[in-house]
DNA sequence: ATGTCGGATCATATCCGA
C-alpha cells in the first residue's frame, strides 16, 4: 500500500499536476493541503475518474483538506475541535484499514506576529486530539504540512534561522509532544542522515539551489512503521513540467 | 533583491497569505 501526501497549494490551479502524479505513482491514499476552496468546487467526478473517492473539508479561498483513497473511504472526523476560526486544517477518515488523517498547521508568519502563539495554541489541541484518537490503539497514519522543521538537519541552515519561524524551540516542543504520543516520523525512520527537503520558497531561487525545509510529514503508529518499505519524496513533482507551474511543496509517499 | 505564487475584489491592478 502506498500512502501519501502532498500541499498543492491550490487545487484548481494544482488539477493537472495532480492527475498527472496520481497517474504516474499510484498512491492507494493521499492527504492533500492547501486546497484553497470549497467542498461544492472540488472535483469529485474527475478524481473518480482518475480512480479515487475524495473527503473533503474545505473553505472559500485558503485552507483546506481532502484524503483521496482507492478504496472506500469514510469520514470520521472534519476540523480541529476548538480550533475551527483557524480555518479547514484537519481530515480524518477510516480507509485501508487504518485511521488516516491529514492536517494543514496553521504558518504561524513570524514569532513576533499574533498568529505564532495561536499556532502554538492549535499544535496543542492536536496533540491532545491525538491523544484521544490513538486511544482506540489502532493502525493510524497523521500526515500533512506541519509548518515545523522538526530537527536542524530539516533544515537548509540551521544556523542562520534558528530561531525564527519554524525553527524555534517552542515549536520543535509542541511537535515533539506529538511524536511522544505514540507516532514516528517515517522519512526520518528509513532515512536517519539524509538532509532531504519538502518545501521551497518559490522566491529567490530557493528551489534550484536546494535551500529548503522539510516540512511535509508522514507520521505512524509503530506497527505501520514496521511494515515501511521505502519512503520518497517525490522532488520531481516540485519542477515544472511543460508550462505548468508546481506547487512550492513536493508530494511525500510511503510504501508499506 | 522580500526576486513568486494562488485567490479575492470596491477586479483587468492591487491586496493578502504563504
Amino acid at each position: 500500500m502506498r500512502i501519501a501526501t502532498w500541499n498543492v497549494n491550490g487545487l484548481r490551479a494544482r488539477l493537472e499536476f495532480l492527475v498527472l502524479w496520481l497517474r504516474e505513482r499510484r498512491p492507494d491514499l493521499v492527504g492533500l493541503q492547501e486546497l484553497k476552496l470549497t467542498e461544492e468546487q472540488f472535483p469529485h467526478s474527475l478524481l473518480e475518474t482518475e480512480g479515487y473517492r475524495a473527503v473533503v473539508h474545505g473553505q472559500k479561498a485558503w485552507n483546506g483538506v481532502a484524503i483521496l483513497s482507492r478504496h472506500p473511504v469514510t469520514v470520521t472526523q472534519k476540523g480541529l475541535p476548538g480550533q475551527e476560526e483557524f480555518g479547514a486544517r484537519l481530515i480524518t477518515a477510516d480507509a485501508g484499514g487504518l485511521s488516516f488523517t491529514t492536517i494543514y498547521c496553521p504558518n504561524g508568519k513570524d514569532v513576533g506576529h499574533p498568529d505564532f502563539p495561536r499556532k502554538l495554541a492549535w499544535l496543542e489541541t492536536l496533540a491532545t486530539h491525538l491523544r484521544g484518537l490513538h486511544r482506540q490503539d489502532r493502525a493510524a497514519v497523521v500526515c500533512g504540512d506541519f509548518n515545523i522543521c522538526p530537527a536542524p538537519i530539516d533544515s537548509w541552515n540551521e544556523g542562520l534561522l534558528r530561531g525564527t519561524i519554524f525553527h524555534t524551540a517552542e515549536e520543535r516542543a509542541r511537535f515533539a509532544a506529538i511524536v511522544e504520543g505514540g507516532l514516528l516520523d517515517l522519512f526520518r525512520r528509513f532515512h536517519p542522515e539524509a538532509r532531504s527537503f519538502s518545501w521551497w520558497d518559490y522566491r529567490a531561487g530557493a528551489f534550484p539551489r536546494n535551500q529548503g525545509l522539510r516540512l511535509d510529514l508522514l507520521l505512524a503508529t509503530p506497527d505501520i512503521a514496521e511494515r515501511l518499505r521505502s519512503v520518497e519524496i517525490d522532488r520531481d513533482y516540485r519542477k515544472k513540467k511543460d508550462d505548468r507551474i508546481p506547487s512550492d511543496h513536493a508530494p511525500v509517499f510511503a510504501d508499506l
